[in-house]
DNA sequence: AAAAATATTATGTGCTTACATATTCAAGTC
DNA sequence: GACTTGAATATGTAAGCACATAATATTTTT
C-alpha cells in the first residue's frame, strides 16, 4: 500500500500551472471552481485557495468573486526588485559609504513635481540635493522634493549629517510607493556632480511615496554609470 | 454591547506594521510568537500568520522556524514590475505593433553569455536579433541567445513571422527568471537599428530564464529613448 | 420592456485542530 | 572537550467548517 502523501499547496499550484502552460487551459479560459479542483486533487479547498493565490500573485491567473478563476490573457513576467537604503547597499558590497549634502531650500513646486506628487495645487516644497559616495567616488546623486506639510519632522533634521533617504525610510512609513526606471544622458550639471562625462547614460530610479493620499516625497536617484538593478528572487 | 467586529488579517497586519514603524519594535527586535500576538488581538493564529506572511513578503520582517519573527534590520523598498509581451504592451497603449527579424544564426557561445546562462562550457547557441515597432517606429531592439538543447522546438519556428519573445512566453514555461536593468549609451550599430543618435541613453532590460537548471534564453532588450518601466501596484 | 428586488454562486476570510519541519538548546556519550 | 542525541519550540502547512462579500443570474415589479 503506497502511503499517499498529502498534496502540498505547491504541488497543486505546480500542477495547475502545468495545465495552463500545456494548454489544458488556454489564456482566457475559466478554470473549475476551487471546490471542484480540490475534489479532483483530493485535498481541501483551502489548499487550492493557497495555490490559486500564489498563481494570482504571480500574474498567471485572475480571480473574481463569483466570476471564477481564469487564465490571464496577457501573460507577464512579474519580478520583484528590492531597493535598499543606499548606505546599506554600499556597505553590503564592502565599500566605504560617504554622504554629502549639496543644497537644501524651499521652492514653489514645479508643475512636473506637483503632478507626480498628485498635489492639487502648487505649494512651497523642500528640495534637497545630495550625493552618495561609494569608496569616496560618486555613486548616486539624489534630487529630492519633500512635502513639509506631510513630513514636518524633516525640517528639524540636520541633512548635512543624515541623508533624507535614510531618515525618511526609518521615520516615515508610507502606504503607497510608485517607482519608475528610465535612462537619461547626463546633463552637464549632473555629469559634473557625478564626476563623469557629459552625455553618459545613467539609470534613473524615480520614487514617489504617499501616506494615505498625502504625498511624502519624490526622489530622482541618478545612479553612476555601471549601476545595475537586479531582481531579488 | 458594542458588537466587536472580528479583526481582519489586514487590520492585524497594519497594526503590527504601525508598531514596527513607531519603534515599538525596532529593527532587529524579535516580535512575540504568533500565538501570543493572536491572544493579544483576540484572533486566531492563522490570522496572525496571514498578516505576518504579508509583512514578510513585503520585506518588513524576517521569519524563521523556531527562530521567531524579527524586524528586518535593513528596510527595503520592495516593488513588483510587470514585463509584458512586447506586442501586448504596444497594443495596450493603442499603438500599432510591428515586428521585424534582423538575423538568426548559430554561434559558439561567447563567455559573457555562457556565464550568465550558467552554462558549464561553451556550446553552440542560437542568436536571434529582432526589432519591435510601435506605430512603425523602432520601439525595442532585442538581442537574444537561445539554448537549442533546452528548447529544440524553437528551431521549427519561423522567426520572421513570430517573435521568439512571444513564442517562448507562450510555449516554454520557466521556473526561474533573473532580470537586470541598466543604462547604456547606444553604440553605432544599436543606434542605427533603433534609428536614434549614437550615444543616446537607453534602458536595457536583460532577462535570463531557466527551466530547472537548464538555461532557456538570455535576452537583452534595448528600449528606445523615453522608455519607462513602472511598478504595477 | 426596463428597472428593481432577490436568489445564487464562487471566491474571500476567519476559526480550530492537528501535524510537519526546522532550529535551537541541553543532556548524554565517547 | 567535541560530538551525538533528543527534547523543546516557533513557524509552516493542511483539513474542514462557517460565514462574508461581491458579482452574476433570475424573478418580480412597474
Amino acid at each position: 500500500m503506497t502511503r499517499e502523501p498529502r498534496l502540498s499547496w505547491k504541488e497543486v499550484r505546480d500542477q495547475i500551472k502545468t495545465s495552463i502552460l500545456d494548454r489544458t487551459y488556454s489564456p482566457g479560459d475559466k478554470l473549475p471552481r476551487d471546490a471542484d479542483i480540490a475534489d479532483q486533487f483530493g485535498c481541501a479547498r483551502s489548499t487550492v485557495q493557497r495555490a490559486m493565490r500564489d498563481l494570482s500573485d504571480a500574474g498567471l491567473v485572475e480571480r473574481k468573486r463569483k466570476g471564477g478563476t481564469r487564465v490571464r490573457v496577457d501573460p507577464v513576467t512579474r519580478a520583484t526588485v528590492d531597493i535598499p537604503i543606499t548606505r546599506r547597499e554600499v556597505e553590503k558590497r564592502g565599500s566605504v559609504y560617504g554622504y554629502h549634502l549639496i543644497d537644501r531650500g524651499f521652492f514653489k513646486t514645479p508643475p512636473e513635481i506637483a503632478g507626480k506628487l498628485e498635489l492639487p495645487q502648487a505649494t512651497e516644497i523642500l528640495r534637497v540635493r545630495a550625493l552618495h559616495l561609494a569608496d569616496h567616488k560618486p555613486h548616486i546623486y539624489e534630487d529630492r522634493w519633500i512635502c513639509p506639510d506631510t513630513v514636518p519632522g524633516i525640517l528639524e533634521v540636520d541633512l548635512s549629517r543624515e541623508s533624507a533617504n535614510e531618515w525618511l525610510v526609518m521615520n516615515k512609513p508610507y502606504t503607497r510607493c510608485d517607482l519608475r526606471f528610465y535612462a537619461i544622458s547626463a546633463t552637464e550639471d549632473t555629469a559634473a556632480t557625478l564626476d563623469i562625462k557629459t552625455g553618459s547614460a545613467l539609470l534613473v530610479i524615480e520614487r514617489t511615496t504617499w501616506i494615505g493620499t498625502a504625498p511624502i516625497t519624490l526622489v530622482k536617484a541618478y545612479t553612476a554609470p555601471g549601476y545595475e538593478l537586479l531582481t531579488s528572487n
